[in-house]
DNA sequence: TTGAAAAAAGAACGAACGTTCGTTTATGGT
DNA sequence: ACCATAAACGAACGTTCGTTCTTTTTTCAA
């Protein structure tokens, strides 16, 4: 129908691919090469979908976060917001966090510790997708204040703060710790975070 | 006086620059050419310290270990135990995030989860220490409520994990989104975890 | 079904990679 | 001062890297 088809397919086939290369290896380690070899494709023709490596890149950041997006944000839009979608956010957070494409983690933590140190454009879309979320978990705790679910003089900051420690806390006490204790302990830290927050002062 | 000097002291030198080096880009981004033109030595002549680049990546990791070590865990053990020690290990485990050397934030932690989906001696390394020391962060919890200074219903498991997550928190504000309220967020949140850890149920 | 445009392949490039080897230089105990 | 040994060098290795070309194949609307 339109000017591009197979074109786009073919792309967005090879990010996933470079997505499952990314989230086990950085996406620094990312290969024209070896993505070559796994999606069956020639060195050249993958590369003239993108350019450069560093759009190959970029792509990869934009369609994890889109994923992301997908999977964590939009179904909790569908409850009625406040408490309820905050609980509703934490849980889609930990589903994320605990899918088995691979046994790495969270590859959005992943890189963004890894693109922490090395300035660019990689690290400035990703520090903006995570202020955007950080603005996100403060709105919605903001909400719960309004609402009264949450105490008047909560510092929204901090409980999104807290939230993505917690977080942390979870991909690091389950992925490289291996302690199957890991899911409880969040749950019972977040607990403690929400009904500190409704904790009148 | 004895068979090794000099060359103890130059493997010493190329070490701290590959920990330079691993704290910006990663411990699999170290190159030997790129570490030959930092020390200005040459190629064949630093990797004969070694014998392979992943020996030279152990000793990386070795060597910031041992600096978190010395830095962090030794110096806290010189206050008597209990709470004092506690909030002494926080600051100092804060301090050393702050460190001046890197704008990239706790290499631990970067390297932590980098190594996450690499099986190997490397990960097993890394993964052992970070056992070892939330071993320790329980050990410490465990003392206060031998003593009195928390309840004793305290879980210590529960404790280690929120207080390494206030920790990945406070990585996480303050270097990727520069965050410049991290550090009053970080301290609150451990000042919840201890008022809590304190609070008879 | 034809033909222009898009997509993929193929070959080659210069550079950097980790590693090996033989040689030269520096060290330090005697 | 000597000299065995340790340390560093220089050159080359085969491989992989990202990228640039040109050519071939595939796609898809007319």
């Amino acid at each position: 129908m339109n000017s591009v088809r197979k074109g786009e397919q073919t792309k967005a086939a090879i990010v996933q691919a470079a997505m499952r290369e990314a989230a086990v290896s950085g996406v620094n380690a990312i290969s024209i090469g070896s993505l070559a070899t796994s999606t069956g494709m020639s060195k050249s023709g993958l590369f003239s979908h993108f350019g450069s490596k560093e759009a190959l890149q970029m792509s990869v950041l934009e369609g994890l976060m889109e994923k992301f997006t997908d999977r964590v944000v939009v179904p909790a839009l569908k409850t009625r917001d406040g408490v309820e979608r905050l609980e509703l956010l934490f849980d889609l957070f930990m589903d994320w966090m605990r899918e088995k494409d691979t046994d790495a983690g969270c590859p959005v933590m992943a890189l963004s510790l890894e693109l922490a140190g090395q300035p660019g454009p990689m690290r400035e879309y990703i520090v903006g997708k995570q202020k955007d979320w950080m603005d996100m978990l403060a709105r919605m705790a903001a909400k719960c204040v309004a609402s009264g679910q949450f105490r008047a003089d909560l510092d929204i900051g901090q409980f999104a703060f807290e939230f993505e420690g917690i977080a942390f806390g979870y991909n690091f006490s389950r992925y490289l710790l291996q302690d199957n204790r890991a899911e409880e302990m969040a749950r019972a830290a977040f607990a403690r975070l929400m009904a500190d927050a409704k904790r009148t002062a």
